[in-house]
DNA sequence: CTCTTTCTTGAATATTTGTTCAAGATACTC
DNA sequence: GAGTATCTTGAACAAATATTCAAGAAAGAG
């Protein structure tokens, strides 16, 4: 017997902005075997190739976004509060952009879809859980009487997540601080309206 | 002497729907030779490489753009209206999501930006244009008191094509013409508060 | 008609890519 | 401590890729 040496958890997350710097496709393994530290070999054994690398980062890149909303939103803070707050934090990714800012479903979304059908419907699961999220917590914003109710929960949340891919391709061209931050907050107030 | 054989606006529309269904990465010269009809010896004849091919492309579709444009604003209707009807024209361009439905820009702008700083500052050029565009449009808006100011034309301008953005990317996703109206009528009715 | 210039053709090239595999290293079991 | 199962290593492989180039084709000039 021998057990594996590499923390499977770090590869993944290593993989995921190796992908989100520079994309699947211009992603070689050789940049994964930088940023992994791992030879081609490990990860055909752990990965089966090179795409399964990028599905096993898909899923760890869920849990991880996962814990961070619960983080987010599991306070005493009042449902529309959060989600500013929860905003502002996806603001400050977009404008610090350290190595590889982009959310990585996005990334994926607009470089494969339409051209690998299974990652694609992994990666609008994935955008529709979110989304499913971000309505819940519309939902008891408006059972509070924080919003009128007058647009529904799911069309807020759909809006707000049109949003937010806007603000993080907005952020390609001008990442400066105040613009970003004077969308978002447009953003916010078109939502309470 | 010998004049050249092919029509370079058409190979130009050829090359862009090609980049614009896969990507440039995974765009091969085969999928270009195919595409334009080209010989690989006279695309590097006549655009020196692949990315020549690229840039020329750009080139072409923010003319094609540029004409566009004109054609929606130069029309006797109110501003906003004329506004309203462009967006129209951008949402049923997300649905029919016919080969390559995207925006070449904002395409390349996802795949290559922080690659190719040539290329990226080319797309920020031409957005920044695009963006200029459209505040002139929301200015006279303003003036004919089709708005009341309260934000500035500038502001807008910046929202709208945030929310353009977003609008594409969210096709990826759900491009049911439904929805994609719905975001669409949201993001006006915000621009109008 | 011939010459010359320029464009076109597509096979050849050199590079890069994803992938495989056999030899070596490691740690657990008995 | 020997045996063995599994992981690690990195060189080798095959496929795909962008690019080049020399030969062939076409059109105008003289």
């Amino acid at each position: 017997m021998r057990i594996a040496e590499f923390d499977k958890e770090a590869v993944l997350r290593a993989a995921m902005i190796a992908f989100m710097d520079k994309g699947y496709t211009k992603t070689s393994m050789q940049d994964l075997k930088v940023a992994t530290g791992l030879h081609p070999g490990s990860i055909y054994c752990a990965f089966e190739n090179k795409r399964g690398l990028l599905l096993a980062a898909l899923g760890q890149y869920r849990a991880d976004r996962a814990k961070e909303f619960q983080y987010f939103f599991s306070g005493q803070a009042p449902a529309l509060k959060a989600l500013k707050t929860y905003l502002d934090h996806i603001v400050q990714e977009c404008i610090s952009c350290e190595a590889a800012q982009a959310c990585l479903l996005t990334k994926a979304l607009n470089e494969l879809a339409e051209q690998d059908d299974e990652v694609q419907s992994i990666l609008i699961d994935n955008l529709s859980d979110w989304q499913a999220s971000i309505a819940e917590v519309l939902q008891q914003a408006i059972t509070n009487k924080e919003l009128t109710g007058e647009r529904s929960a799911e069309q807020l949340a759909r809006f707000f997540i049109m949003g937010i891919y806007g603000l993080r391709t907005y952020a390609h061209t001008h990442p400066e601080a105040d613009i970003m931050q004077e969308l978002a907050e447009q953003l916010f107030t078109d939502l309470c309206r």
